[in-house]
DNA sequence: TCTGGGGTCCTAGGACCC
DNA sequence: TCTGGGGTCCTAGGACCC
């Protein structure tokens, strides 16, 4: 059996740990630079935000039912996620990571399911604070779906079992073909044309009729329903293939040494993720772009293929630069601009190059030095100079709170 | 006026090779 | 007049996830 734990609207049990005035009261997450709606509390669903509805368009509902208000806080809700994730690994013998707030829990060979599953709910809670619903199932589709009932009903107390053939019958029935891991607006669409309304009226279907609609991912999907596992673990989940890092900015960018500026500050954490991950990059992608939603939208991009691997950020840096300048154009103002670092490899796979003209021995050495001087003082301590001075990305964040757990300066202060 | 960010997997079709 | 067949690799784009 697998189990699919997943934390309770994750950003929002994340703030409400830090300021507990917010239990009971309707509380959203936004996107970087305030766009949207990411995290809702239960009372914030109740009035009817919508998940990723454009914050503008809720406003006034906001300002009425006095909706607490966060802009993201990825640095909190990250060091809150490991903490989860560390606290279950105590507890199981085999999981996997699937997301900031989700994991896929083994449970093969667990007796008593319910109580078991039940320990693990008042385990996080009691150590990290944030609830959490655990779906068992004999497959991970179908602990998705038990998961669903376990937050949908309260009288599940935050664990429901799938473990009965009447029972997978019944929860397909009782759940819509849009809601079934796996199966996205399009083909919910599609499904319905074909009267397929429900994750029961799919799994009714021929296993042929829906590899030829659907290929094989519709398949597997199809598979697991039926209660037949075959979504395997995911070795690759820990390494990343390709690292993107975009930005949208909350005032448009029309000079081409600002675009510079925001584009190696992307690179620049682009660079830190490559790093903590230990891998290097040989492919360099840059794109930028003006408000996406303007009729006359202008696009463009330039990859840049390396002759040798590389991790180091002022090479990278310098690669970006180049690819700014062909595919920057006077006169736009732009709202996005990303770097995406590709055809990744390991740092323990790299053969060295006799015609490689960097002394990789010298810029490995310095590269670490900055690892440290970052790792110590921050990311703000040490840059490539063409990132400019002081440069911050025009990132609008109103509604941020505090660095409760990562940063001295932010931690919450007792008063006696 | 406002509209996120970061990933993965699969397929079709073109280029190229023998 | 007639014009093979099979394989690999790469890329763009679609679809989906949280």
């Amino acid at each position: 059996m697998y189990a699919l734990i997943d934390c309770n609207n994750f950003f929002v049990s994340c703030e409400r740990v830090f300021n507990p005035a917010l239990n009971g009261r309707p509380v959203v997450v936004l996107s970087n630079n305030d766009g949207c709606v990411i995290a809702r509390s239960n009372e914030a669903k109740q009035l009817g935000i919508a998940m990723g509805v454009p914050f503008y368009q809720v406003k006034q509902l906001v300002e009425k039912h006095q909706v607490a208000v966060y802009s993201t806080n990825f640095t909190l809700y990250g060091d809150m996620s490991d903490r989860v994730m560390t606290i279950l690994s105590g507890l199981v013998p085999e999981m996997e990571v699937y997301s900031v707030d989700e994991a896929f829990l083994h449970l093969h060979g667990i007796e008593d399911l319910y109580n078991y599953s039940r320990h693990i709910v008042k385990t996080v809670l009691k150590s990290t604070g944030i609830p959490v619903s655990i779906g068992v199932a004999p497959t991970k589709t179908l602990g998705k779906i038990a998961n669903h009932f376990a937050k949908k009903y309260t009288g599940y107390k935050n664990v429901c079992i799938i473990d009965s053939e009447e029972k997978r019958i019944k929860a397909l029935q009782q759940t819509e073909i849009g809601d079934v891991w796996g199966i996205g607006r399009n083909h919910r669409k599609m499904l319905e044309y074909y009267s397929v309304k429900t994750a029961f009226d799919f799994t009714q279907k021929s296993r042929s009729w829906v590899r030829s609609k659907m290929t094989v991912i519709g398949e597997r999907t199809w598979m697991e329903l039926n209660g037949i596992p075959c979504v395997e673990k995911d070795d690759l989940t820990t390494e990343k293939r390709q690292i993107c890092t975009s930005r949208s900015f909350g005032q448009p960018i029309t000079s081409q040494s600002e675009l510079v500026e925001a584009v190696v500050a992307l690179a620049s954490l682009g660079v830190g993720k490559l790093r903590k991950q230990k891998t290097l990059t040989k492919g360099i992608y840059v794109f930028v772009q003006t408000n996406r939603f303007d009729a006359d939208a202008y696009k463009s991009s330039k990859e840049i293929v390396l002759s040798f691997y590389t991790s180091d950020l002022a090479e990278v840096a310098t690669y970006c630069h180049k690819a700014l300048n062909e595919i920057y154009k006077e006169g736009l103002e732009y709202k996005r601009a990303g770097v995406v670092l590709l055809d990744l490899i390991r740092e323990e796979y790299v053969q060295r190059d006799l015609f490689d003209p960097i002394d990789r021995e010298k810029q490995t050495r310095l590269s670490k030095a900055l690892d440290m001087i970052t790792h110590k003082y921050g990311r703000e301590a040490i840059k490539v100079a063409v990132e400019g001075e002081g440069y911050k990305l025009k990132i609008k964040q109103e509604h941020l709170s505090r660095r409760y757990t990562t940063n001295l300066k932010e931690v919450i202060k007792i008063k006696i």
